[in-house]
DNA sequence: TTGAAAGCGCTAACAT
DNA sequence: ATGTTAGCGCTTTCAA
């Protein structure tokens, strides 16, 4: 092996004398920055090949105080919707210099607080943060962190900065007034438990307060907690319908647990959506392709994303735009097969 | 509003001065390093979080030449499979100061290229990578880069340092085996296409390999690009029947696809498995709850995810072990009710 | 226990 | 078109 042991990174100044040119036309060649001859050019980009040089971003970012990163901040990769709300932004800012970073707080504030810290320590060129509600102290870190700050997903609250979503209130309203209009009275509720999710809780918010303008009261609940599979859907309407047999709707947080429980009513052989009906939430596609299409409500999530990093993607070219946007985007309700029209 | 407008993030020297330390016993202070008396290091915290100091990592980080951070490269993240291995290894980084830091290849080789190269240029700690089939220029940044590197989720090659999976090889030849066993005979085979997919493609070699032994050669197989929901395993189930109707076993490349296929055939009337057996591959908890139990073998995410975090957090410990580790998981395969015994 | 000086590897701002 | 100088905000090292 010829292979030199390489004990220390490479760094400019090595390219520069293998080159036999200065570290700083080497440094306008790699960042294509500034008027180069097209022979030195080729000559220093040919040195940086053959040798393997890696430029360092943090030398790089702390001379010129630029970080091309924007921290994404979310709850949870598990869910399904949250890497679909990744590619959204993924594909916004893969036209532009900036390149997401993901943190995930599994719906912790104090976990969100610090990966928050830590985020803002790598001091990035804008934040993406879902959720509108914070602990003070993430609340005042983002406030002083000096960089555009969208929040996302939820739009029902007090925004630091800009902030795209959908309003869950209204989404529990809307699926409320839907399931009103199709004749159902007695209505069950299977979701997350609520002090963990801030936006199952405002659908259930929503839900519930237009349920009862129609004088209509919630006939049972379940809530649990852990992750959305189909067994736990089961499990739960299974529950909830020994308990509760008349039931005639059941609302699920998710289309995860919805389904659970729409293979496990269609088992037990009940009429859907005449005897009973169904509704999850989230329109998640991969679910296209149960025996029934489960009634759902479209969280605009690939959407999201592309705005939220729209915003932040033009702030960071246009500083001046202190626009403060907020986008309240509306939720598509797919009645599909489980919710009488 | 008294707040005033913060242009300029904090630095050290305006902790300083608030308090009355110099830089360095600060730097002391919030790095819990070296003596610092009660007293200054009280004023100093407090001083810190009452102006709300975020530190500048990427200066530090310059000074010491330490970084905590571990990139992590993964083709996708809306496969379920990639979060479970994260979660493996975040559970493991937890207890130590390491933060992992995720990049998505699409399973492009020149994505992968330029995102380990994006991420190499930060100078993290470690590399976890999943795959062991990468381009040349990968192969010469992951051999140079100086820091440890382990390859993951798949063990059939040549690996640049430590490695942790299974082999896709002989998960194939099981699956095969198991279902040679049970009498089936008429074999389809439903996958991604393969030359973007290694595992998936090297199950299928161990899985025809095993069949030809057998004097059984693959009877039909229906390939597919994009996002594997259940819709795409009906569509591709049900054309193979049409074209190859005497099928008597199915093989999918994924769970979700699988059950795609399992709705499908259930819902015409087959006879599981008796008429024709199913198998999946990835052991997708999150499906448990189907109307039976799709038969299909662990990739051992989170497992293999833990394992790496493991020997990169062991490597950074303790830079002389050079052990070059490779850990071959052994997949397991639970036949669920879509497999004769 | 504390402080002062030097420099990490790069780039902005000026030369030339 | 190319080179020189002076930092960026921290930490290391050494001195007090």
């Amino acid at each position: 092996m010829t292979k030199p042991t390489v004990k220390r990174p490479l760094t400019l100044r090595d390219v520069s004398e293998a080159s036999g040119v200065s570290e700083m036309t080497v440094s306008r060649v790699l960042r294509n920055k500034g008027d180069v001859s097209e022979a030195t050019r080729r000559k220093v980009q040919e040195t940086a090949k053959r040798m393997g040089y890696v430029p360092n971003k943090i030398a790089g970012a702390l001379a010129s105080s630029h970080v091309n990163l924007v921290a994404v901040i979310i709850p949870s990769l598990g869910n399904m919707v949250f890497p679909e709300v990744l590619s959204g932004i993924s594909e916004v800012l893969e036209d532009t210099v900036l390149q997401p970073v993901v943190g995930v707080t599994d719906y912790l504030p104090e976990k969100e607080e610090k990966v928050l810290f830590e985020m803002l320590s790598w001091r990035p060129a804008g934040v993406i943060i879902a959720g509108i509600e914070h602990s003070d102290a993430s609340r005042a870190m983002l406030e002083r962190c000096g960089v555009p700050v969208v929040e996302i997903m939820d739009v029902d609250g007090e925004p630091i900065d800009a902030c795209v979503g959908i309003s869950h209130r209204r989404a529990g309203r809307m699926m409320a007034e839907e399931i009103i209009a199709a004749g159902y009275s007695r209505i069950g509720f299977v979701g997350t438990k609520m002090p963990l999710d801030h936006r199952a809780r405002k659908r259930f918010e929503g839900f519930i307060r237009t349920l009862g303008r129609a004088g209509i009261e919630i006939a049972d609940r379940e809530f649990y907690e852990g992750p959305s599979a189909l067994n736990k859907g089961r499990e739960l309407t299974q529950r909830m319908l020994e308990r509760t047999p008349d039931l005639d709707f059941l609302y699920y947080s998710n289309d995860m647990i919805g389904a659970g429980g729409l293979l496990y009513l269609m088992e037990q052989g009940y009429d859907i959506p005449g005897r009973i009906g169904l509704a999850g939430f989230n329109g998640v596609e991969l679910l296209d392709g149960l025996p029934m299409k489960l009634a759902t409500m479209d969280a605009c999530r690939r959407d999201v994303g592309r705005r939220a990093a729209e915003i932040v993607a033009n702030r960071i070219s246009d500083p001046d735009a202190e626009d403060g946007a907020l986008i309240e985007l509306t939720p598509r309700l797919d009645p599909g097969d489980t919710l009488l029209r």
